[in-house]
DNA sequence: ATTAAAAGAACTGTTGGCAATACTCTTCCC
DNA sequence: GGGAAGAGTATTGCCAACAGTTCTTTTAAT
């Protein structure tokens, strides 16, 4: 526990609870506070010069999303996925991208497709440069064009909330060879589906995407656990570290 | 707000937030508080016989659920569907749902199966016997039967949440003359889909048959607004009620 | 009678404190 | 020395009160 958490301002007559919840999320999502670690109230209502309310209710609305996970009379913790429910929350994306994509298809604007476009081509632009950073950046800003052509609110807001859950591991999934000419290629083909406004293909192709980034999670992380037994294994040679 | 609701027991040591919050969800699904209406803290707290704390928190957890809405600063409202709004969430039920039949495809146990069948054999009964209410208790067992070999908790809890929205109107969604056959058939094509292991046909008639409801839905939100405008034509003529 | 300002009421957001419960460390008995 | 009982500590659940904000009603001036 560093815990050097952003504090905020005790004269700032905003609300505070959207901004503990905000400062918790990202730290949960920066993984500055690790899955399986004890989330204390009135520890973090000190460190953010706040009173337990505003974090109760922070925290009652992180474990309501799911980040975190509430034990009666215990306390909360920063969840941690097994592999079990990261394999579902993958295909429940699966099947609730793919209807994003079939609605994107059926009512994207002109406007909205040009846009697409352009993210395609700055895409491409970024693969040459390896700009892995900006290409994230633009991986998400498709995402959020798709969802919001699909115009369907509660659905853009329960994939997000799902994409949530593995954004830290979904950010090195490039890290695979031969992956980031592949989301590329996928892209391209849920654009022109889109643009065609094939509803069926559109559906298809993304539902195929997120299984086939599923795939590319499980890959890396079996690569990490590797990596993590490497270490401990070196680690066992040197015990009185 | 008639607003009789059922009252905690002030010496029950139990953990109080968890009972409010099933008192007023089930407040809200059984439209003792109808949508748009107001609720106010302090006064569910007063009539509850618990402190606002524990009210709070239960308000917050439905807000996340979206079964109330929620205006900063001004309160909660109960949450009224708008014909998008349901539209919506029929479509998400529909690729979620079609994805547990799927994944029930693949992963039924052989007493899993068991039990649908016998639950299919008794809707048959209650549909000759024209039981309504035995019907729609075997409906929501079939339905949870088949979440529960879906061996997906996350799916089965997402599919719920969705569930409880539209829960008062399809109740009354068999109203429809051959809707209940219709039902029956499609539930028998599901089961048939899922004993031969069929994952492509069974999330095929899931989601048809959600679709279906869907329909159904909004012929009877139709008929229902039309009842209603005709009452109130009918109390133009009698301004002083 | 109408409108605008001001007082008042009604709520939510936040706070610190108290009670109940779970965990931990010490002490005592075998 | 090992294990069980008990005191002490940490932490959540709950509560009543206060502060700030929004809505309503009253009042006064035109």
């Amino acid at each position: 526990m560093d815990q050097n958490l952003q504090q905020l301002n005790p004269e700032d007559s905003e609300i505070k609870q959207p901004q503990v919840y905000q400062i918790l999320r990202q730290a949960i999502l920066s993984e500055q506070l690790k899955p399986g670690e004890r989330l204390v109230e009135r520890k973090l209502a000190m460190q953010l010069g706040v009173s337990r309310t505003p974090v109760r209710e922070a925290i009652r609305k992180l474990e309501s999303e799911g980040l975190l996970k509430h034990i009666p009379r215990k306390g909360v913790v920063v969840a941690r996925l097994s592999p079990q429910e990261a394999w579902e929350i993958y295909h429940i994306r699966a099947v609730l991208e793919g209807l994003a994509a079939r609605l994107a298809a059926e009512w994207i604007t002109a406007k909205e497709l040009e846009h697409l476009e352009k993210l395609i081509a700055e895409m491409e632009k970024a693969v040459e440069t390896k700009d892995l950073n900006y290409l994230n950046e633009l991986n998400s800003q498709f995402n959020e064009a798709v969802y919001g052509a699909a115009k369907s609110p509660r659905l853009k807001q329960m994939i997000s909330n799902l994409y949530d859950y593995i954004v830290s591991f979904a950010r090195v999934g490039y890290s695979l060879p031969g992956r980031i000419q592949e989301v590329l290629a996928e892209h391209r083909a849920l654009f022109e589906a889109i643009k065609k406004g094939d509803v069926e293909e559109a559906e298809r192709v993304a539902r195929k995407h997120v299984e086939r980034s599923c795939e590319s999670y499980f890959v890396r992380r079996a690569l990490a656990e590797q990596e993590d037994a490497e270490r401990l294994k070196k680690s066992r040679n040197y015990p009185h570290l």
